[in-house]
DNA sequence: GTCTATAGCCTGATAGAC
DNA sequence: GTCTATCAGGCTATAGAC
């Protein structure tokens, strides 16, 4: 998959990295789309492990929130072609089983944890804490990963000129959301005349 | 593209859709990536042409900027194949032609057009017209377009749960580069200061 | 649980008649 | 500028021997 693209995936190919010839693989998987499910099950088990472990260990709220995105997109970076299996829609004949699908759920439970802890801590206002506050987080950390993985493909997570900003959208958090409760736009001189 | 993944493009289906034979379409074009070629230069010529209207049709800075990104939003959303040959890359082995790619380049000196006229016109602050403004609007753009590619392929621009957000995106420009020239929001005296 | 053999499809591309 | 015929290869998947 990542040197084909993803949809590049052949059981032929497979099976001659493996060592094996193609007939032998439909005793473990009974279709190519089957291995494609197995493939999203793993890798969204794997990466939601990776989030809720960098979350567990900051402090509830917009730190834990920001850390777990940004080992998310560390993941992703690193595993590029997983990635795109599970946030693209690269293969348009495969679709994830429920099963495969749950991580994925529950990785967006996460996000809605991290907004609600903010929001209790006073790191943002009431807002901060609905479904809006959730699609502005996933389109940030989307942007950041669509824009790295598409225009710097073999760097790291953490150079170039894309994953370093992510922090400084996160940032602007407290400004869609503002604690105090005032409407949003760059809200009064305040927040700095102390 | 559009039914089997960009990647799916083939000659002889493109040849039974026109009525003709495949070897007809070599007098046409050299190769499949010929193809691949010819559709990037028109989508990007085409694209360009949306969005270099859209600004020319509202007063410079901000808010051309944003009508700029918001008609590519649309032209994205309306023609997703094309957009997705353009700013992913699903074809691992196609590369754009210098001349093909030419409108992306234009179309990256449009947004740092809008990003100077905001700045000339006191919108916002000095860093606003810094390469890193620009790579940050370009994050903004992309994740709403990825999240709604993704998440709600069948929805029109303005529909669904993420392009309406873009424009509320596009407001926090003022608060990560303030017009006043004083630092971002808690950054400096921090949020005890206040 | 591996193999050979094969069916039945697809593809990109070329040669050469008309 | 279209066609027929074809090459050379790819693929998923199955049947059945061992």
């Amino acid at each position: 998959m990542t040197e084909e693209g993803v949809n590049g995936l052949s059981l032929a190919e497979v099976a001659r990295r493996l060592g094996v010839t193609p007939p032998s693989l439909y005793k473990y998987f009974p279709s190519l789309l089957s291995v494609y499910d197995a493939l999203y099950a793993r890798a969204a088990r794997a990466h939601l492990d990776v989030m809720r472990a960098a979350m567990d260990e900051s402090e509830p709220g917009l730190r834990a929130l920001e850390a777990g995105l940004m080992a998310s997109g560390h993941w992703c970076i690193e595993h590029r072609a997983r990635a795109q299996l599970l946030f693209w829609r690269p293969v348009p004949s495969f679709e994830p089983s429920p099963d495969a699908f749950a991580p994925s759920v529950e990785m967006m439970e996460l996000n809605r944890k991290g907004l609600a802890d903010a929001v209790a801590a006073g790191e943002l206002g009431p807002d901060g804490a609905t479904d809006e506050a959730i699609y502005l987080v996933s389109i940030m950390i989307a942007g950041t990963l669509s824009q790295a993985m598409a225009n710097e493909p073999d760097l790291p997570w953490g150079d170039g000129r894309f994953s370093p900003l992510f922090p400084k959208l996160m940032a602007l958090l407290p400004a869609a959301y503002p604690p105090d409760g005032k409407p949003t736009r760059r809200s009064r001189r305040g927040q700095s005349g102390g």
